[in-house]
DNA sequence: GTTTCAATATGTATCAAGTACACAATTAGA
DNA sequence: TCTAATTGTGTACTTGATACATATTGAAAC
């Protein structure tokens, strides 16, 4: 076996001062579904490199801080928001991705309503960019930001975070209408009622869409015991 | 908003160095298919604090290194493999993970052909441990652990990636075996056989299996460029 | 108060994929 | 030549996905 060139971490003690030379920090790609269109929230940058290009929200890891906490304390900050669909998704680590030095970044997808944004915030540094209409950006974000899309294209197949993106009542055009933007498809409407339905994941809320010009549709909210009780039943198949 | 404590990485310029307050490492879980059973390469640990317990493998980052490099590296100087599957899947950042100080660690999924390994390498300090097996580890490697075995069986299901921790040419019998002892339930032969065949990803490699006391069956290959053709007609659909 | 607009609500027939299930053929070894 | 172990194969049934058209509702305009 080649000799490692200095002991090894995992099994060996080690005087862990020389390695201190990273800086961590978190990156959180946070997407709103509003008027019918996908966007990410985004603020832009000072830095002398990447002045006035378009930035994702992050913070430096605090010395005391989990990784979580720091995702959690970066979406609390920015959108004062707590309860909100936040997951990781990467660690980026290319050497020279930032100017200032040797810092990792390790990105985390988060979902909210934006409805609930706006009643929290208003900064204007900050703006929510329709996805499709976000071009360059700062650092390496444009590669964080495609690859949290693709992550969350997947996902919302996969399990009901869609939700997160809605308000507590929505429609079922509104339900669809969001899958159609994130997935960049369409589904017929017929069929797509049918499989929600079937799901059983949602409650019918006994109301009616308030001041649409057309005949309202029924409202519905996410039934997230039900989720709970079904996926247990993890489904295994082979899908390749 | 709340102010910020100190000036934002990603709108302002900043000096980095009292940030250097971390050190990073990556850890791979690697996983093998030998004898029947899936195996996980493990070491043993000699930090005071995890003293004979097992651990993965893993090594600090180099401040000249990207993350990937780093995970390249460690699989190479442990097994001497350079071609096999190699992923990441998830950065484990608890303030006191490590009793040495703090060291965040990227997690990596490794997936190799035991035969391989076993013709280039021997190291009395690693071992092939059945995952099964496999009860408390070293630091929070055991979370490691499930999070990367959970995540293969996801990912066995999606992509054709499970090609790796078979040899080159194999009997359909290994093939369903591997799908069965990793997402621990069993596939009717009839309908595992019919569902593989019209993939399309394997080729009849017109041999038959050596040195088996019974009826002898048919040896396949993975067919990579076909999957490669298959996959770009990402399908969509809605499936939670 | 009638008309227009825009969208909701609904069902059936077809096709594709998944599941359940049993018997003859082949090799090694006793 | 008999036994043990495992390969190789097809059909009927069920479930889920897809394609597709018409009547209904409420708001707004006239």
């Amino acid at each position: 076996m080649q000799e490692l060139a200095k002991p090894n971490i995992n099994t060996t003690p080690v005087d862990l001062m020389p390695d201190f030379q990273f800086a961590l920090s978190v990156d959180c790609v946070i997407f709103g579904y509003d008027e019918g269109v996908l966007k990410v929230l985004l603020i832009e940058s000072d830095l002398p490199a990447y002045k006035g290009q378009w930035s994702l929200l992050g913070d430096l890891l605090r010395p005391d801080e989990d990784l979580e906490e720091a995702s959690y304390r970066v979406l609390l900050e920015r959108t004062g928001l707590t309860d909100m669909f936040l997951e990781q998704v990467k660690t980026f680590g290319s050497v020279h991705r930032h100017p200032a030095g040797r810092v990792i970044t390790t990105a985390y997808l988060a979902l909210v309503n934006v409805k609930d944004y706006q009643l929290k915030k208003k900064d204007n540094a900050l703006q929510w960019k329709p996805v499709s209409e976000v071009q360059t950006m700062a650092f390496d974000h444009r590669l964080i930001l495609d690859t949290c899309l693709a992550v969350l294209q997947r996902k919302i197949q996969e399990e009901p975070i869609i939700f997160s993106l809605l308000e507590k009542k929505f429609s079922l055009r509104d339900l669809q209408h969001v899958f159609e933007q994130i997935l960049g498809m369409e589904f017929d409407r017929r069929n797509f009622r049918k499989k929600l339905f079937t799901t059983g994941l949602l409650t019918d809320e006994n109301e009616m869409e308030q001041q649409v010009r057309h005949r309202p549709g029924r409202l519905y909210s996410f039934n997230r015991k039900a989720y709970e009780q079904i996926k247990r039943k993890t489904f295994v198949g082979l899908q390749f």
